[in-house]
DNA sequence: TTTAGATAGTTGCAAGTGAGACTATCATAG
DNA sequence: CTATGATAGTCTCACTTGCAACTATCTAAA
């Protein structure tokens, strides 16, 4: 290996926090990046499941957790919104899981603008098959705290939703394209 | 407002958690979905500052941040394995920098294959400029959550990282291409 | 009824990014 | 010295995705 300064990485150099003038910042301290750094690993770890095993992109799984975990059928705005993705990915994904066959949609009488979107038979197949999957990842993920950080951890992370009005409400359901 | 299903959101349909065969998934209580959703907001957030302020990207941001808390320069292979960014992503950053003039490069005369990076006066002063706002935006995100919260969650986050093997270590400093 | 504005969903376009090929350079073994 | 393999950095390609325009439909008000 080449004398280089690239050799100590991440431990090394973080002696002088505070500079002569103006704060430093410490990547690795800072919770924007590591949440970040965090999810894509996360992702990642997941993707072996939904993407290399079912040949699902995350827009695609999201449909289907949405459609899977309520009993109703519901729209393509109604997932876009509580998942926080914009409408022209869902519109995509939905169009691919039917092509699949995972989808199916009817139309509304009452408005014909929309449809209601619900999984098929061989949609749920896929559904059921994959969950226990991606629980058994999470838990995987997860497993280095104790029961009680888990809890922690959750709490923690649903005060940060709150405050930044990540939490749907029945309000906000149908309330603006822009969300 | 059409009387469709797209009214309730998020609270609804829950209470049937378990299903006849097999469980369910609730996207909502999901440990990676939240991470994704959560990372993307405090991202787009943050995004105002380095982004429409400064005219900045993310990629572009992570390599300031990496030279300005280091003393020594560093090299783009550097900043791409502790900021776990892919090094073509990098390798345009650092292009763009320069044009600006916010990073310079020096060759190397050990090893003549790399470069090293440091920021250039200018780049300095964005920086110094940069770096106060990202922690007040920083600190307002995580204001709901009391001090003693923080320091709980910052434990926590770190443990996860741990256990995925997010934190670089010395020793996997300049290991491998693929990391 | 007509008109203006909002909404559901689709699509074209452009920007960003990862994968991987490629060049130049270095290290090591023979 | 030479050959092999590894590494730093750049570049091309393909894919994804957000944005915004567009169509069709609905609501509300004049």
């Amino acid at each position: 290996m080449p004398k280089a300064f690239s050799s100590e990485v991440a431990t090394g150099s973080r002696e002088e926090n505070a500079s002569k003038k103006g704060s430093k910042l410490d990547l690795f301290r800072f919770v924007p990046f590591r949440l970040n750094r965090l999810a894509a690993e996360v992702s990642s770890a997941l993707s072996v499941e939904y993407q290399e095993r079912y040949g699902l992109d995350i827009p695609e799984w999201r449909v289907l957790a949405t459609l899977g975990f309520r009993v109703e059928p519901c729209s393509a705005q109604y997932i876009a919104h509580c998942t926080r993705t914009h409408k022209s990915t869902i519109s995509r994904a939905v169009t691919a899981l039917m092509k699949r066959q995972m989808v199916e949609r009817v139309e509304n009488a009452d408005d014909r603008r929309e449809f209601a979107l619900r999984m098929t038979r061989k949609g749920k197949a896929l559904y059921e098959e994959l969950i226990p999957r991606l629980l058994r990842r999470e838990q995987e993920i997860l497993s280095c705290l104790s029961a009680q950080e888990r809890k922690d951890f959750a709490n923690l992370l649903g005060k940060i939703e709150n405050s930044l009005e990540l939490v749907q409400t029945a309000k906000d359901a149908g309330a603006t394209d822009a969300y």
